[in-house]
DNA sequence: TGGAGATCGTGAAACGTTTCATTCACGAGT
DNA sequence: ACTCGTGAATGAAACGTTTCACGATCTCCA
């Protein structure tokens, strides 16, 4: 089909090693045999093949990325930093998106294994997953994103939601609120359960009682919608809560629009909180405040780990990095 | 390294070509072979290692997708039209995001070509783009995505953005509205102006002076920000617009944004209309009437034309598909 | 009993590279 | 005149699969 480094070096009149050595190591070869078999490489329109070169070679220079969800602004971030690690060290990033089904997980660490893939960056979606432990025994380094591994057998970069939550809740309570609604996803969910842990901290730390000062509304999705729905019976009565903390910021979007149709004032008479501080967060109605977690850095982070567990298999010992949030003031809670 | 397939035959006590045939054609082998060679398989811990695989086979199973920007929902969903049919086909999709950057894109395409896809789907930064054009002539069958190609040399899917302008524009008109404010990025981009000129035909269809009825905000980008700084100064004049217009709902977040802070009403005021359909164009403080896409539905007939060419390189016609926008009304224009 | 099929399994060739030991050519130094 | 060294190119082996023509073994029936 495609001409191969036979028919170059055919056309040039060379071996293919030296073909091979025009493509891979250019000083080994005198100047004019190496523009001759440049322009049969042009010539022809030849195309290296990589399946042959890897083959030989025995070991790529890709690594793969496996995220949860290709949508969400966070995993976006990461993956842009990852692939500016990647390119500064000369690796290539094979993109896959879970989409949060274990099963879609497991293929694409099939694929990634049988592609040879020097190391995988991924962020299960289970605490434990067969199949990526499977993987790291026979000997392909994995780093873990936004996660952290219960047994400490791998490298891990995540957000301290503890923190998070403790940030959110010192500024709404010295805002002097004393009613706090915390929308949030299943408990179940680490961060869900981390970030409600520090808001009661937080409260605690002010000298208030949490359990009468934070009202938890726990929602299966983490979506505006659900936000919304959850907050309309909440607002409308002209309640108690003078204050909303959501799990993430779509739900604090949620949280504004059902302050906005139920004629509620933000931050006047209901002040609001998100949580990762995605790009819509500064272009709302009301800009929102939000808890920003330094994603770009996330990602470089892993692939730095990853690329230097690969360089250095035996020396490597295995790191937990815990990067702290940041609170940004916007309008929502009184700027 | 990693055990191959002679390890798992001598295991076995096989022929690799036995523990070939166990891999690609089960039903060639009988059944306690089968099994003895697959534990062995599962006792060695073997993964197939798909670059001999595919250097052999000579061809790969996989298409590549280089889209504009991940970050951009259109593109998500784009993507995962592709990923759907790819699926249903046995077709691997390889992910790549250009980022809107020349380099990136042609080195990505060098990568796809070296990897051997069968085809490309692609969204190319420019209209023409030399490297594709190669990739095209040496064989790999390319499908453009969201553009078209003006020598009709391929298939193509895009959106009629005409159409797009002309409901917008309709709808506002049908409102009464007769000053109306274009926000839009550079009208070198062929959407920005195809929709300007949609506008402009909706509203002389109806009657009215385009010259007098529509004034053009012409910005350099096409975010949230930009719009709003745009929107400020013409909004708290008391001015005379009543309707907005937006190219995209990114910027009519921000037009939303300007509005509240200088106390005009949406839709009283102020009637805005987005375009995209984001998924947040629903959930924004005042849900937005939005001009949608039919995304996937994009990404789904790529896909499908891409294979259909792949499959029957000789008897295939290349087709230009144009789908037709739809206009989803809520709130930000009386709903 | 022999022969025709059918069913399974074998073994070597081939895919397109890279690598590396080897050869070649040619001056320089003695 | 000879070795020595150096820079350049060669050619064959190897990477791990898949494929395919060819045996080997069994079953069935005349």
């Amino acid at each position: 089909m495609s001409p191969s480094i036979k028919d170059v070096a055919e056309r040039a009149g060379v071996s293919v090693g030296t073909v091979s050595n025009v493509l891979n190591h250019p000083e080994r070869v005198a100047e004019n045999t190496r523009a001759t078999v440049l322009s049969a490489i042009s010539a022809l329109g030849f195309v290296r093949n990589s399946s042959a070169a890897q083959l030989r070679a025995g070991t790529s220079r890709s690594i793969g990325l496996i995220v949860l969800d290709m949508a969400n602004p966070f995993f976006h971030d990461v993956a842009r930093g990852v692939e500016k690690i990647a390119d500064e060290l000369g690796y290539a990033v094979v993109l896959c998106n879970s989409d949060d089904e274990v099963t879609r997980e497991n293929r694409y660490l099939q694929v990634l294994e049988e592609q040879r893939v020097r190391g995988v960056l991924i962020t299960p979606i289970e605490v434990s997953s067969d199949r990526l432990d499977a993987l790291r025994r026979r000997g392909t380094p994995a780093v873990l994103v936004d996660r952290h591994d219960p047994r400490v057998n791998c490298c891990s970069v995540a957000v301290d939601d503890v923190v998070g939550g403790e940030l959110a809740g010192a500024h709404l309570v010295a805002h002097g609120h004393r009613k706090i609604l915390y929308f949030t996803g299943p408990l179940a969910l680490r961060q869900c359960a981390d970030r409600l842990t520090g808001l009661r901290r937080a409260v605690a730390a002010a000298g208030l009682d949490p359990e009468e000062t934070v009202e938890v509304v726990e929602g299966r999705v983490m979506n505006a919608r659900s936000a919304h729905d959850a907050a309309r019976p909440r607002l409308a009565a002209g309640a108690v809560p003078t204050a909303a903390f959501c799990a993430n910021d779509l739900m604090a979007l949620g949280v504004l629009r059902a302050a906005v149709s139920t004629g509620r004032r933000v931050p006047e008479d209901l002040a609001i909180v998100g949580y990762d501080d995605i790009e819509f967060a500064a272009d709302a109605a009301v800009p929102l405040t939000s808890i920003r977690q330094p994603t770009q850095q996330i990602g470089r982070t892993a692939a730095q780990l990853l690329v230097e567990e690969c360089d250095n298999p035996d020396t490597h010992a295995h790191q937990q990095v815990m990067f702290k949030p940041e609170l940004v003031v916007r309008d929502s809670t009184g700027g």
